[in-house]
DNA sequence: AGGTATTTGTGCGTATGTATT
DNA sequence: TAATACATACGCACAAATACC
């Protein structure tokens, strides 16, 4: 392959048309070595389409299903109107039973925010009121949250707490930006994992709409119930991670 | 909606045109209500496309339609010229520091396999030889397997073990169809996990096809690291499961 | 604030090679 | 061999979102 050391994007870079692999195979291969190779860093923006097509002689439709593989695999982002961006690599995400995502992103250098999307009173359904350990019916508070690091969307989580133990705690939430931070004021001063349960499945729009990530991305689905420091559960959580952006590690 | 408590498939049961919801998502929503409701059961195979149609008073491809959204979410399974069917629920799969496929899945009460696809010697990668702790370039021995329960393909690994401490355990994993077995006949009585680490993606083409999943499926990834009984590194496996087929649960 | 250029997204039509029936 | 289906690739046009001046 063509040693790429500079960058001119529209410099001739010709395929090995007639070979096993289609065009389409080898722009992706090249260009996930250039991205590989350090050529092209993450969250710096891709020569477009046109330059790509121009460089290796073919249709921009082509280049096109080539960006189009790497952006399933989460290598890359397209954006309409903007460009084409490398992707960051996945932040390690250790689940352990005292896992706080502020602590947690504090330790990666990185600014936490905890912003609450929206609250509502209802009733436990009833894998949530079995989570809970309270009956089917009862009344619980479910927060949705969205949990970013530097601005970028790390998770989004849908959380039941039960009422009217924890009332008002989503306006406490809200001030704080933190559920560890909002625990502190409704006397809860500890609280560890009892159990976790880790899926995966694809976003559908309104996820994918929050996360801030393209359509047809993977999701990792996290189910956890949490206990007080007296071992009674006070908290059931949905949360869903981009696998694009987190590597889930177990501390065990 | 029709409440269907015994099943003729055919029995006329005509759609609400003109409503909001498009007619493929009404089917889909009937069919999935009618699995969810127990009319069918996983592993049953569905009526045909026909009939379908025909009990909705549709074209065959509305009902196509209908039935690829619930394979594309794992509900379903199509097979060329074989029909259509049920897939079962996810299997609940603990990850500890001692978890052992076989025993798992006895306590399941299903028949664990692993079978050998494939062995290679070769050197190691930087990632490889880091997990192992060993220098890059020297030789292991690599592992592909197949895991299933019941006869259905729940997991592949990529299993890699330095050399020459282990030579010969690949005939040895293909006489016992267990790692647990085979290490036992190369004095290693017991041994723990010391990392593990979880990501997910869509499967490809080779993934699909070993484990029997229809095109872009998403698998869960597991990277793991185990130490024998003395804390050494012995063996680095990355395992790939069908995040449709099983759930992955922490023991912490 | 607004208009223009740039860039990705989408649709259609056409042609070609390969594999299957 | 013929018919068919499918994937690949090219060309053109326009829409939609963004960036820039």
């Amino acid at each position: 392959m063509t040693k790429r050391t500079h960058r001119d994007p529209t410099a001739s870079d010709p395929l090995d048309r007639g070979a096993g692999l289609t065009a389409w195979r080898q722009i992706a291969d090249r260009i996930e070595a250039d991205i590989a190779g350090g050529l092209f860093k993450p969250g710096e923006k891709l020569p477009g389409e046109m330059q790509f097509a121009q460089r290796f002689g073919v249709n921009r439709h082509t280049v096109r299903r080539a960006l189009g593989t790497l952006a399933a695999r989460g290598l890359v982002r397209a954006t309409q109107g903007g460009g084409t961006f490398v992707e960051f690599k996945p932040l390690p995400y250790t689940i352990g039973r005292k896992t706080r995502f502020s602590e947690l992103m504090a330790k990666a250098g990185r600014e936490a925010r905890g912003e609450l999307i929206g609250s509502a009173e209802t009733v436990a359904a009833a894998d949530i009121a079995e989570a809970l350990g309270i009956e089917t019916g009862s009344p619980v508070l479910e927060l949705v949250t969205l949990h970013r690091a530097d601005e970028v969307p790390i998770s989004m989580a849908r959380t039941w707490l039960p009422l009217p133990r924890f009332a008002g705690i989503d306006a406490t939430y809200r001030q704080t930006g933190s559920l560890t931070r909002a625990f502190a004021r409704h006397e809860i001063s500890d609280y560890s994992r009892l159990s976790t349960r880790i899926s995966a499945r694809i976003a559908n729009a309104e996820e994918a709409a929050h996360l801030e990530l393209s359509r047809g991305r993977v999701l990792l689905v996290i189910d956890s119930i949490n206990v007080n420091q007296h071992g009674h559960r006070i908290q059931a959580t949905r949360s869903l991670f981009s696998a694009d952006r987190v590597d889930l590690v177990i501390d065990q």
